[in-house]
DNA sequence: CTGTTTACGTA
DNA sequence: CGTACGTAAACAGA
């Protein structure tokens, strides 16, 4: 194809057939391999967008619009009652993915057309013939062959040949072979030999090849009819006999070319595709292969951003720092810092600094060749609170700046962390998309080759230009976000909790956690003693070798070899997971299970424990990465090493713990959790008076809530009462059913129903507050913390259930799980500030959700203790108190309580 | 070599 | 058919 410069000449309409192509791909593409872990179907959406991302690739098409049938009759059912009436119901599965359809297409900006009582067919044929008349190309791609009528020399038709990539090109020429019939002809062929797809039988014992023949003879459909008599043989006879039919066919089968649009086709623009809605979309379909397919295809025609940023750049030599400092950055105006480097573990390296002002001034510093003099400038302005920064994702360049012995102070907007209030669900937080999406421009330079630029050694004037470019865009951004945030009301929470949490984390994140080195291998090895023992058990049991820590194998040797019982269905086939094997067992009692069971549970500790001993440094203390843009609902997560689940349930779980330890030069290890916090909050969220009072009597809250539920004295409470209660207790912020209750507590549904009756029954506040919060997310849109922290939920009004209903349990448990988070972010900066205020030596190491852990200088144990238990339990006035738990220990496991 | 699936650890 | 995470190993596809 040869691409001439663009003049409405040769503009390029494309007109896709949604339903054809989306039912195509519906069949072409198996269910099971293409469903998201929550069982939304999603194989038309997903064939249906890789054959989009296709021929927009390869078509470059100027003008797009996807077409759609309507549910009301056409005239085609007019015409005629039966039409498609052998088509079989919808599938669910189908329809419930078309507005998933809408909704890719939506975020790409791609219009999409249906009007009542016309079929996408006649929307594709009136657009295609207005655009032909207009000068325009038109690639028709459709599943169904009577858009074949439309085929002539400036349009073509793309018809899906097999599964979702293979487009055969329908020019007038290909048409021709294929039929034998020019395209404009096509119609009388499918008039005579029948369509059973639409229900419109052809005349029998003719097919394509007599057809045409007839055609070709007798110049068209009417000379056929006119010579009808003359056709000798069977196939004559039979073609008299069913002339009716065929008359029908023909008249069905004709694409109304004039039906009333609102828009002309030059109207059909592609617009401005929405990277985040993309994102998000694309996140809750789990395509992630298809995304990057995407972006490399449309980024290629996607419109311009309106444009890059100009700045000037200062490449600050030796003794210049502090007279540019002086000059750009000593006043009241935020400036954007971006910095090169490396950082994670609890330290970093800085290779690079660009400084930016919003009147365009640019600097940038190399950090290793500083001068003692401008490392010293340079140092105090970083540090100075006075000084107003704005950075994307500090923590990391804060360690990095840390381990040169350099402090970051005055950070007024993380855009990275406004951006996640702003977007909690987003995955990643780039700043480049942000810059595109809040403020329309590209992250790269002007276009500007004034030539004062290009020296040589110019990748890396590149590199700097680049990262100033990034600190300029930076502060842009920040006065978006502070705007957006306001709108949101989440400002007080990124200023007052989000921003001076990530110096606390980083401070957590630096001083890691001591690690007993030798003990753990000791630990290892005896692990590694039981899996070998485990392992060969099993092989003994069964007669042969096989891979325990393979699922597929243990399911062959159970399900094909032992023939057990069948169990749970997964995506692949039979469930091996530990409820699984445990049930078996009880049916079975094979031995085996309990060697899967225990050699599972074991070598799952060993990779733990093998996993962290690697990873400690020259002081054998290892260092998290605490996230503070991950979780949705507004909690840490840690990763790299993953110390938020260090196993506590079972005796060899804690034996790692065991390995957590006091550091040298400290007296012990020291831990303080919430107690309940989330049942607090739902008591307080809930204002159930029953709920409060239980908090308020200081008695074990289970046994008195199961008192109330039953009807009998506390002390009546036995372990499995308190047990039930407690499993509700707690499932109940999770949005818990009463299958799932029964599931857990091994009742019948119906008992679980009436336990939960009894339980609304005492706790009527309770449930109107969960019915409440469900009802008022739908409303808003979003569920909100008690800080203001906002988790956004549109699918609590889409009309598929299984989103939905998935959709209302996270709105039942975002505002408990969330407020938690909120008042143990809050407790960590207070105890922070308090300890600093007090001098204490100590430090704060870890955070677990509800629990902090810290290592106690010497001496300083009791002044600790009576502080952390009044920032923690002072965090926030709750309608009931905030109980804190404490316990002290040389390793994290002595620490617990 | 990469991404996905299964299973499982924590709150 | 209970929320929120992160990781390891096996596996499948490129």
């Amino acid at each position: 194809m040869v691409t001439t410069e663009a003049t409405s000449e040769n503009a390029r309409l494309l007109l896709l057939d949604g339903h054809s192509l989306a039912y195509r791909a519906f069949f072409a593409l198996p269910i099971e391999n293409f469903s998201t872990t929550t069982g939304q179907p999603t194989n038309a959406v997903y064939g249906f967008t890789s054959m989009l991302i296709n021929v927009l690739r390869d078509e470059e098409p100027t003008h797009v619009v996807v077409c759609f049938d309507r549910s009301e009759p056409t005239f085609r059912h007019e015409t005629y009652v039966e039409y498609k009436a052998n088509r079989r119901e919808t599938p669910d599965d189908f329809r419930s993915q078309i507005s998933l359809i809408f909704e890719v297409l939506d975020a790409l900006r791609i219009p999409r057309l249906s009007v009542a009582g016309y079929e996408a067919d006649d929307l594709i044929a009136t657009l295609a013939t207005q655009a032909v008349g207009q000068g325009m190309d038109v690639s028709i791609v459709s599943g169904d062959r009577d858009a074949f009528q439309l085929v002539g020399p400036h349009c073509t038709v793309l018809y899906p040949r097999k599964g979702v990539s293979d487009l055969a090109r329908m020019t007038p020429e290909a048409v021709e072979e294929k039929y034998g019939v020019p395209p404009e002809r096509h119609r009388m062929l499918t008039a005579l030999v029948g369509e059973t797809s639409d229900n419109l039988p052809g005349v029998p014992g003719v097919g394509p090849k007599t057809a045409a023949k007839w055609i070709t003879k007798y110049d068209g459909l009417d000379g056929v009819i006119a010579h009808v008599e003359e056709i000798t043989g069977k196939a004559g006879a039979s073609l008299r006999e069913h002339l009716g039919d065929v008359m029908r066919n023909y008249q069905v089968n004709e694409l109304i070319r004039d039906v009333p649009l609102d828009s002309a086709p030059a109207e059909l623009t592609i617009g401005q595709w929405d990277r985040d809605e993309i994102h998000t979309l694309f996140d809750t379909l789990q395509f992630r292969v298809l995304r990057e397919r995407l972006y490399a295809t449309l980024s290629a025609v996607e419109p311009e951003a309106e444009e890059g940023f100009e700045v000037e750049m200062a490449r600050l030599g030796p003794g210049e720092v502090a007279a540019w400092l002086d000059e750009h950055a000593g006043g009241e105006g935020r400036v954007g810092v971006a910095v090169t480097g490396t950082w994670g573990r609890g330290t970093g390296d800085i290779t690079g600094i660009a400084l930016a002002t919003q009147a365009d001034a640019g600097a940038f510093i190399d950090p290793v060749e500083l001068p003692e003099d401008d490392e010293r400038a340079l140092a105090a302005w970083l540090a100075d609170p006075k000084r107003a920064k704005a950075v994307h994702d500090a923590k990391g360049p804060m360690l990095a700046f840390a381990a040169r012995g350099l402090r970051l102070d005055g950070v007024t907007s993380d855009t990275a962390l406004a951006a996640y209030l702003a977007l909690p669900g987003q995955r990643s937080f780039d700043l480049g998309d942000l810059v595109l999406r809040y403020l329309h421009r590209e992250l790269r330079k002007e276009a500007d080759d004034g030539g004062q630029l290009t020296i040589d050694g110019s990748g890396e004037q590149e590199a700097a230009f680049d990262l100033v470019v990034r600190a300029r865009a930076v502060v842009d951004l920040a006065e978006a976000l502070d705007a957006d945030l306001e709108r949101r009301g989440a400002t007080r929470l990124l200023q007052e909790v989000e921003l001076p949490l990530v110096e606390v984390l980083a401070g957590l994140e630096r001083v890691g956690i001591a690690l007993d080195i030798d003990y753990l291998a000791k630990l290892s090895a005896t692990f590694g003693a039981e899996v070998k023992a485990m392992e060969e058990a099993a092989w003994e049991a069964i007669g042969h070798e096989f891979n325990l820590g393979s699922p597929k194998q243990i399911q062959q040797v159970l399900f094909d070899e032992l023939q057990l019982p069948k169990t749970r269905r997964t995506k692949t086939g039979y469930t091996t997971d530990s409820d699984a094997l445990t049930s078996l067992f009880e049916q079975t009692a094979h031995p085996v299970l309990e060697h899967l069971l225990r050699h599972r549970e074991v070598s799952k500790l060993k990779s733990m424990v093998d996993s962290l001993i690697p990873m400690a440094d020259e002081d054998g203390r290892i260092h998290t990465t605490f996230g503070q843009m991950v979780a949705a609902t507004g909690r840490l997560s840690s990763s790299d090493p993953n110390l938020q689940n260090i196993p506590i349930r079972t005796a060899e779980g804690r034996q790692i713990r065991e390995g957590f330890m006091v550091g040298e030069g400290y007296d012990c290890l020291f831990t303080a959790d919430y107690s309940q916090i989330e049942l607090r909050i739902m008591a307080h969220l809930s204002e159930d008076a029953a709920l409060i009072d239980a908090f308020g009597s200081g008695a074990d809250f289970h046994t008195i809530t199961a008192s109330r539920v039953f009807g009998l004295p506390p002390e009546q409470i036995d372990g499995e009462l308190r047990s039930r209660i407690k499993a509700m207790n707690y499932g109940l912020a999770y949005g818990l059913s009463a299958f799932g209750l029964s599931q857990q507590l091994r009742i019948t549904p119906d008992e679980a129903r009436a336990l939960m009756a009894e339980y609304f029954e005492q706790f009527g506040g309770v449930r109107d507050y969960l019915r409440d919060i469900v009802v008022k997310a739908r409303q808003d849109g979003y569920t909100e913390t008690i800080m203001g922290r906002r988790r956004y939920l549109p699918d609590l009004t889409s009309d598929n259930r299984q989103r939905r209903e998935m959709a209302e349990r996270m709105a039942l448990n975002a505002p408990i799980q969330g407020s938690a988070a909120d008042i143990i972010k809050v407790a960590m900066l207070n105890v922070d500030r308090a300890m600093r205020a007090a001098g204490l030596r100590s430090r704060m190491l870890l955070q677990v959700h509800d629990e902090l852990i810290f290592e106690v200088a010497p001496g300083e144990l009791d002044a600790l203790q009576s502080l952390v238990r009044e920032q923690m339990s002072g965090a926030y006035d709750l309608r009931v108190p905030l109980d804190v738990s404490m316990g002290t220990g040389r390793t994290w496991q002595d620490a617990g309580h």
